[in-house]
DNA sequence: TTGACCATGTAACCAGTTACATGATTTG
DNA sequence: CAAATCATGTAACTGGTTACATGGTCAA
């Protein structure tokens, strides 16, 4: 009678593929989420400290306390072996298709119940932050091309989703110009 | 004392986005998400007949049996004057950040804990998955500029999200490429 | 002195998933 | 004869969001 958990859904592995890559605390997570993963992962950070108090029951992840002075201290966590195999296992595992759940396309799909001027106003505003965003993309993009090539190697695959992210991004733009065309005739 | 909700999920919306395009069941609904709206906002049929129960009693939506022969009895829903109204409203309000959560690339992110093997295996088996996915919407393409100049210009901002997934597909099969070669120098 | 950053959490609620349940008709 | 399509739902559970809660340091 054994307990067939299919074990899908993987806030709990992003976690594992940051702390495989660097122990750190909740608040580091929460960081780390926002700065890189965050852009194709996202979790705030109640999810994320409840999470990791389920992580360390299942013992895939150990704490160290760390009093800081100064600052308030902090709970390091590690990845365990464990851990590591359950990453391991859900990377070779088939991947779910992603969800999306973009609420301005839905918008836009039924947008002749609004004004033209309405919708344009949106693409626009999205604009602005499709372009800020890319910027980032493009200031991390120059960070990992000046490293040496030794350096460029362990950051090869953060560097492919980062691409991923820039061509991403490139295409939302090219898209956009269409769209304020096609609604402005 | 006022019961300010703020009322910001939206797969209530994007049924009403339907409704307001066209009546239909539950069935009907779920059929036109897996189609067209569930390529940017997924719904499964469970939570569509559980949200057409809410709306319901909030008389967001109208409700009309239709008993059928040969087929079992359907429940055919339409929008009301107040469910237009809390759409035009929603459409008008602030978007909030599109969630993602694609696994996939968090797969690839960790992935030097497994062999380079796994990881292009992984990416051919996405390509295939993204080049069919551009296939059906290049036919839906096609569908469309086939109408006639009146007709188009009515399904214009439909056309307009279908034109944002074609390329996004095509962004991610160059980036496909791009990462192939990446991973094998 | 205001706001950002550091650092941790709990509780109530809402949204989404998985599993279960039924049953007729049509197509290969 | 099996599988897909039509058509509706309930129940239990898991995941995610919002609101609340605390409190020190540092820079403008």
């Amino acid at each position: 009678m054994s307990d067939q958990r299919v074990e899908n859904m993987s806030l709990k592995h992003a976690v594992l593929a940051l702390l495989q890559a660097e122990e750190g605390s909740g608040y580091d997570l929460s960081k780390r989420f926002k700065s890189g993963l965050g852009y194709f992962w996202s979790a705030s950070h109640q999810q994320i400290y409840q999470q990791l108090k389920k992580m360390l029951a299942e013992q895939l992840i150990d704490v160290r306390e760390m009093p800081q002075v100064g600052k308030p201290d902090k709970k390091v966590y590690q990845i365990t072996a464990l851990g590591e195999e359950v990453l391991r296992q859900w990377i070779e595992s088939p991947c779910k298709a992603s969800k999306v759940n973009d609420a301005f396309l839905v918008k836009l799909y039924a947008g002749d119940c609004v004004d033209n001027q309405v919708l344009l106003a949106k693409i626009v505003e999205q604009q602005e932050y499709h372009r800020k965003l890319l910027a980032t993309f493009e200031l991390l993009e120059r960070q990992y091309l000046d490293l040496d090539p030794a350096q460029r190697s362990s950051y090869k695959l953060p560097y492919m989703t980062l691409r991923k992210g820039i061509l991403g991004e490139q295409a939302w733009l090219a898209w956009s110009k269409e769209a304020l065309a096609l609604l402005t005739d």
